[in-house]
DNA sequence: TTGTAGGCGTTATCAC
DNA sequence: GTGATAACGCCTACAA
């Protein structure tokens, strides 16, 4: 097995000119002649060189590299945001590599080093739930690595972010279940340590306000990864009350999905004995009977929009920005869940 | 923004030393007095020093990264094969870089370009439904890059692989069909130019010769990348037949999830009018109403068995062995989709 | 136990 | 237009 080792060097001695000439004809310089830029690209094809970008990234200090940091890159919502960071950065010449953490604060920490000494270009990141010290992502800013935070962000870092307005969303979805006739709504929230998860109980808690219901703590369950489990440990928690509720807001799709299923089991009706909600408009959403009303909240556009700008900031490098925050659009997908077909 | 531009070189100006007792000193080489060595570390520490790992890897010619290739990662397969390739390559000190294909040829040697010269240290894919010419891989071998092929595989690359036996899964899948009474079996077959649905297609015919059905060619409908839509529009293919089939073996979850919606839409019960079976137990066919019968093909163990052989074969490069094959086992999943519940 | 020196492959800066 | 040369930051024989 020849290892393939042809290197500009050798090219320069086969075809007697330097190795400058080599990378100015390989890479177009102008000031190249045509003939000597022709015959230097074909030998090149025919020996079969292979630029190694190893030595060019150290050489540039710049790697076209971007790191991406996730929770889970199984979840859904992650590996779609993942699929837009792909594209864009794709599009503009830089590859992606990835990073999950599983949620926790240690696995992020590692992440964040191994893309500072590979000398990543730039980080995207959606943090860990288990984080709450940043300090590692305090580091980038000495290296001048950018960041952009996306869906689970922290202001305190100054970093650019990519995000929906979890308040409003989650109001909406509310509000929607107090206008179809709920009077007794629950909430099945997430780990209130990250951003979205605060965001959403706060747009709740608006939303019932708003429409005069008084807000009833026991209705609220805390959950942490909203797994399957969670979900159908807290539709058994919320059916059991003898005063039941009559809507249901689950702060994603899972839970959203586990709790039908449990409903079902228990042949309590969706919606017409509850109503319920999730987040996030993944698949299942559409594929659970009833079909599920959730907040679509554009996972992919949010991935195109944080490589963006995340480029943006590596080729720029505008010295009077000091961050940016984009903030995607969601909307209300209203299914079965909450409306009975007619 | 002050750039950390500290290296081992500004250390050893510190410290009065040369570099390459930094150098062995922050790897713990043996030769380096305990003192020395604690010392460099804590200053390295305290100014914040940050190894090059890409001055690094162009020394030492290895770059700590592997590639992966893959259609699409929103694709639950997928990205569950590659949280599994990344928990393994990750325990071994390996990072992991992303590629989509969306299936297209073009964008699968692009990515294998892309990652020859980055000197990634290894190769794990799967293959693009457009791809038929491999060449693109072949060149890996003269840049002793190993490839590990997921998946859909091929064999004349002479590459290792990791998959299950399609065949296997697929018979005992339609054996299944037959033996709960289903006469007229019909298959939603994929692109047949991928090793899978083929093998799963006759799989499904060998099933059916042993239980003395006769193939009917006009139950075989033949899709590309098995889409809801694809589903679907199947669905009401095989639904509109005078003489309906009361089987389907669906070669992925998706378009037998898509095909029960159908079902049921046009008041078709499932399993007691036809009974369907999907392929690769993902999230969805657990959340449809009748839950799924599928085949768990284990796509988060394939991505670790993946890892690890490539991993094997980067740092043993055992010049006996020229390639392997692991097979994954995978279980038939009966839910009510075939079987009521009582 | 530590230092010297050369090179990994490319590219930017000067020269000519 | 093209060439010589010196880095980029680290690692590793070989010396001492």
């Amino acid at each position: 097995m020849r290892k393939n080792r042809i290197t500009m060097i050798e090219l320069a001695k086969i075809l007697n000119v330097s190795t400058s000439t080599i990378s100015r004809a390989l890479k177009d310089h102008h000031s190249i002649g045509e003939e000597t830029r022709e015959k230097i690209k074909k030998t090149a094809l025919n020996l079969g060189y292979i630029p190694n970008s190893v030595a060019s990234n150290l050489r540039r200090r710049k790697t076209n590299h971007i790191g991406v940091i996730v929770p889970r890159i199984d979840r859904y919502f992650h590996s779609s945001a993942i699929s837009g960071i792909e594209e864009v950065a794709n599009e503009a010449g830089y590859y992606v590599s990835i990073f999950q953490t599983k949620d926790s604060y240690k696995k992020e920490v590692e992440s964040v080093e191994i893309l500072m000494s590979n000398k990543a270009d730039g980080i995207i990141a959606c943090l860990a739930l288990e984080t709450s010290n940043v300090n590692h992502y305090r580091q980038l800013a000495n290296s001048a690595i950018p960041l952009v935070l996306f869906d689970r962000v922290r202001d305190d870092l100054g970093a650019s972010k990519v995000l929906i307005n979890d308040y409003d969303a989650a109001f909406k979805a509310c509000d929607h279940l107090a206008k179809i006739g709920c009077k007794k709504i629950a909430h099945i929230a997430g780990n209130l340590n990250s951003s979205i998860f605060k965001a959403r109980l706060e747009g709740y808690k608006a939303a019932l306000l708003e429409n005069n219901i008084t807000i009833d703590e026991d209705l609220i369950l805390y959950g942490n990864i909203l797994s399957k489990e969670e979900g159908h440990e807290f539709a058994n928690q919320l059916l059991d009350m003898k005063s039941r509720p009559d809507g249901v807001f689950c702060a994603n799709d899972l839970s959203a999905a586990s709790f039908i299923q449990t409903a079902l089991i228990r042949k309590v009706l969706v919606p017409s004995d509850i109503a319920v909600i999730g987040f996030s408009n993944t698949p299942i959403s559409n594929i659970i009977n009833p079909a599920l009303t959730t907040i679509d909240d554009h996972a992919f556009e949010m991935g195109q929009a944080s490589a963006r700008l995340l480029i943006k900031q590596i080729e720029n490098n505008d010295e009077n920005i000091v961050s940016e925050t984009i903030i995607i659009r969601n909307e209300l997908i209203v299914r079965e869940s909450t409306v009975s077909a007619k």
